[in-house]
DNA sequence: ATGGCGCGGTCACCGCGA
C-alpha cells in the first residue's frame, strides 16, 4: 500500500499533474492540501474513472481544504475544527485494517514569530495547541499523520538553520510543538528515519525564487508521521523533488511512504 | 543582501502563502 501527501495550490489548476502522479508512482491513497475549492467545485469524477473512486474531500472558496483520494475502501470519515474556525484544515478516515489516517493543513502562521503581534502566527500555535490535545488521547491507536505541518522541525530542513531560526516555520517555538506533537501523539517522523539527519531534505521550494534548482532554499514542511507499531511494515519514503521542475508547478512536493500491510 | 512569484476572486487590484 503506497499512501502520499501533496500541497497542491489548487487542485482545480493541477488535477493532471496530481492524476499523472497517482499512475506513475502508483499510489493507493493521496493526501491533498490547499484544494482551494467548494466540494461541488472539486474535480472529483476526473480521479473517480481513474479509479480513485473512495474519496473525502472539505473544501472552502479560496483557501485552505483537504482533500483523500482512494483506491483502497474508506469505511469511516471524520474532520474535526480547529480554533473554532470552520476552515477546511482537517479531515480524518478510518480504512479496513483500522488504521486511521489524519490530513492536515496547519496555518502558515504569516511573518512576524510573534503571537501578541501577529495573529497569524498566535492562528498557528493555538491550532497546535489544539492538535496536540486532540491526538494525544489517541497515543495508542495506529496512525498516520500526513500533511503540509508548516514546520521545518529539524536542522537540515531547511538551507540555512541559522538563517532560519527567526523564520516562521523553523523558530524553537514550533519546532518544540512540533516534537511535543510526536510525543505525545506517538508517532515517529518516518521520513527523517529514512533520511540520514545529515543530509538536506525539503518539500517545499518558494515560487519567488526563479532559480529555485540552483539556489536550493528549501525547507521541510511537509510530513508523514507513523505509529510506532507501523514503523516495520514501511518499506519506503520517496520525496518527489522532480516534480518542482514540472510546467506550472505547485511550491510543494509530494511525500510517499509504501507499506507492507 | 535583497527581492523575487503564483493562487483565487471579481477583479487589473488584493489577501494570502512561508
Amino acid at each position: 500500500m503506497k499512501i502520499a501527501t501533496w500541497n497542491i495550490n489548487s487542485v482545480r489548476l493541477r488535477k493532471e499533474q496530481i492524476l499523472s502522479f497517482l499512475k506513475k508512482e502508483k499510489i493507493d491513497l493521496i493526501c491533498l492540501q490547499e484544494t482551494k475549492v467548494t466540494n461541488e467545485e472539486f474535480p472529483l469524477k476526473y480521479f473517480n474513472k481513474e479509479g480513485f473512486i473512495y474519496s473525502y474531500i472539505r473544501g472552502e472558496k479560496s483557501y485552505n481544504g483537504v482533500a483523500i483520494l482512494s483506491k483502497i475502501p474508506i469505511k469511516k470519515k471524520i474532520f474535526y475544527n480547529f480554533c473554532g474556525l470552520n476552515d477546511a484544515r482537517h479531515i480524518q478516515v478510518v480504512l479496513d485494517n483500522s488504521i486511521i489516517i489524519h490530513n492536515f493543513y496547519v496555518p502558515a502562521g504569516g511573518d512576524i514569530p510573534d503571537i501578541n503581534k501577529n495573529p497569524k502566527f498566535k492562528h498557528k500555535v493555538k491550532f497546535l495547541k489544539e492538535m496536540i490535545d486532540f491526538l494525544k488521547v489517541t497515543k495508542k491507536k495506529s496512525k498516520i499523520l500526513l500533511g503540509d505541518f508548516n514546520i521545518a522541525p529539524m536542522q537540515n530542513d531547511v538551507w540555512s538553520h541559522k538563517q532560519l531560526l527567526n523564520v516562521v516555520s523553523h523558530t524553537k517555538l514550533e519546532v518544540d510543538y512540533f516534537n511535543e506533537l510526536l510525543d505525545k501523539a506517538g508517532v515517529i517522523d518516518i521520513t527523517r528515519e529514512f533520511f540520514n539527519l545529515e543530509e538536506r531534505i525539503y518539500t517545499w521550494w518558494s515560487y519567488r525564487n526563479r532559480n529555485w534548482a540552483k539556489s536550493d532554499r528549501g525547507r521541510r514542511l511537509d510530513h508523514i508521521l507513523i505509529s510506532e507499531s507501523l514503523k516495520g511494515f514501511i518499506q519506503e519514503v520517496k520525496l518527489y523533488k522532480s516534480l518542482r521542475g514540472e510546467k506550472n508547478p505547485s511550491d510543494h512536493i509530494p511525500v510517499s511512504i509504501a507499506l507492507n500491510v
